[in-house]
RNA sequence: GGAGACGUGUCCGAGUGGCUUAAGGAGCACGCUUGGAAAGCGUGUAUGCGGGUAACUGCAUCUAGGGUUCAAAUCCCUACGUCUCCGCCA
């Protein structure tokens, strides 16, 4: 969230964040509010300073065999009127933190203004491969070498979960751990295996609560969320904490299946691997110093680009337009890996930073050099999800007769088996 | 799931209603001492919201929320967490 002094001072950025990332939130509201709490909480300090000396001179009198009794009524008032205050006070607070998670970040100054249709081309690298025969989509392809279920898993579990079979599974498996290897080995981070159901304050504090309660599953027994991505566990491991300076930056890796209700984009990419309800992802996220995030952020758009390149995989870097930008980010990249056989570009990574919005959330600090407390930068991005991948890959690989050629990084993850 | 114990600052740990502005210790930082280090001695050592140019200063926070009281780390209730024993499962 943004700080409230930073909303106080600059109304204007951010009714016009508000205006360029399509949201609606109405803040009037919230500094009526703001300005209410302020006022409560100076007559409630005021109520407890005078609470606060009289209670102590009390034991005092008593042990001059005073008579105390005409002053306890007086306090008797007082703590009356403090309970009521306080009330009103907490109420106000709790109302004035329910409209501050409202707010979404302020994008960076760098993002094209607009929808989608303004997103702006950074990069590429290689280009659309040429096949000297018409190539296949994913589906027939994976018909053909026995690589998916999908019309079986819609009868054990629902439309729009897939699952993969036979060499399918296999090659699903060995990109997560070639991916995984390769953040850790290549890149220095460091993998953390966590929970894939986690808690109210948690989906709260990376920004998914509470805007997007509705793509969300949750275990209502329980009140546990099952995470959209690995982001929401990773992240929020080091909330309410203050990070000591000489261990940030952080680099963690960490993969995890992820799960999207995707209400509302029903009709949209239903068939096949493209939008579906569980994937599997390896995610990468750092906690940076405030002024080392923009750098951090260019460098792990080049971790991501590092998994695509090595694949051999064509693909195109993009900046999301203020329209197309997440609630919690100030700015994104994504990228788009070419799968020739479906004829269009798939995104398979989002590379966001969120600045200190999902840090003052999460509570997630760091004492600086003259031992000042601060909220770290926090970034995130995906190393990468992999239906898509999958889907370029062996779009990409495959051979006249239908048959796949492996990329040569994935042999050792692959070889085992004769694949 | 049943029974019990517990939750205090960076850590250990005292604290059964007012003498706690949380004792004491460890750690850490700085200073003195030293040729240098250790030891010793001294000083400092939370966070948030306010007020003040500043020195300072008001309020809150002893897991969280509620209650009792003039006054709560302390008493009561609830939730969460940790530990021990039992049950169940692997």
């Amino acid at each position: 969230m943004l700080s409230i002094k930073f909303i106080r001072e600059n109304i204007d950025i951010v009714k016009k964040a508000i205006k360029d990332k399509n949201e609606k939130t109405d803040i009037n509201n919230l500094l009526e509010l703001d300005k209410k709490k302020r006022e409560l909480q100076f007559e409630f300090d005021t109520l407890r300073a005078e609470q606060n000396s009289v209670s102590k001179k009390i034991p005092e009198l008593k042990k001059e065999k005073k008579d105390v009794s005409e002053i306890l009524i007086k306090m008797q008032n007082i703590s009356k009127k403090i309970k009521e205050v306080s009330r009103e006070l907490s109420d106000t607070a709790q109302k004035l933190e329910n409209e501050l998670l409202k707010i979404p970040n302020v994008p960076n100054k760098d993002v094209p203004i607009g929808d989608e249709s303004a997103n702006a081309f950074v990069r590429e690298w290689g280009e659309k491969k040429h096949f000297t025969f018409q190539p296949k989509d994913y589906l027939d392809l994976s018909e053909i070498n026995d690589l998916l279920e999908i019309k079986r898993v819609v009868k054990i579990s629902a439309s729009g979960f897939v699952g993969y079979r036979n060499k399918g599974a296999l090659l699903e498996r060995a990109l997560i751990n070639f991916m995984l290897d390769f953040h850790i080995q290549k890149h220095g981070y460091t993998e953390v295996a966590l929970p894939i159901l986690v808690n109210r304050k948690t989906m709260t504090g990376t920004g998914q609560l509470p805007k997007l309660e509705e793509d969300m599953y949750l275990i209502e027994q329980d009140d546990l969320f099952l995470i959209p991505t690995a982001e929401v566990s990773v992240t929020n491991l080091h909330a309410d904490e203050i990070i000591s300076e000489k261990s940030i930056p952080k680099k963690y890796v960490s993969y995890s299946s992820c799960f999207r209700r995707e209400a509302g984009s029903y009709g949209k990419d239903t068939k096949g691997l493209q939008r579906v309800h569980q994937f599997n992802k390896v995610e990468m996220v750092r906690f940076v110093k405030p002024n080392d995030s923009y750098e951090a952020l260019e460098e792990m758009l080049v971790d991501a680009e590092d998994i695509l390149k090595s694949l051999g995989l064509h693909y195109r870097v993009v900046t999301l337009a203020s329209g197309d930008l997440s609630f919690a980010s100030a700015k994104t990249y994504d990228i788009e890996v070419w799968a020739p056989g479906s004829n269009k570009y798939l995104e398979v990574s989002s590379i966001s930073n969120f600045e200190d919005f999902q840090a003052r959330r999460a509570y997630i600090r760091f004492r600086d050099e003259g031992g000042k407390v601060k909220f770290v930068h926090t970034l995130n991005g995906s190393g990468l999800a992999t239906p898509r991948t999958f889907i370029a890959i062996i779009e990409t690989c495959q051979n006249e007769d239908g048959s796949i050629t492996f990329p040569e990084v994935l042999k050792p993850y692959l070889e085992r088996l004769k694949v």
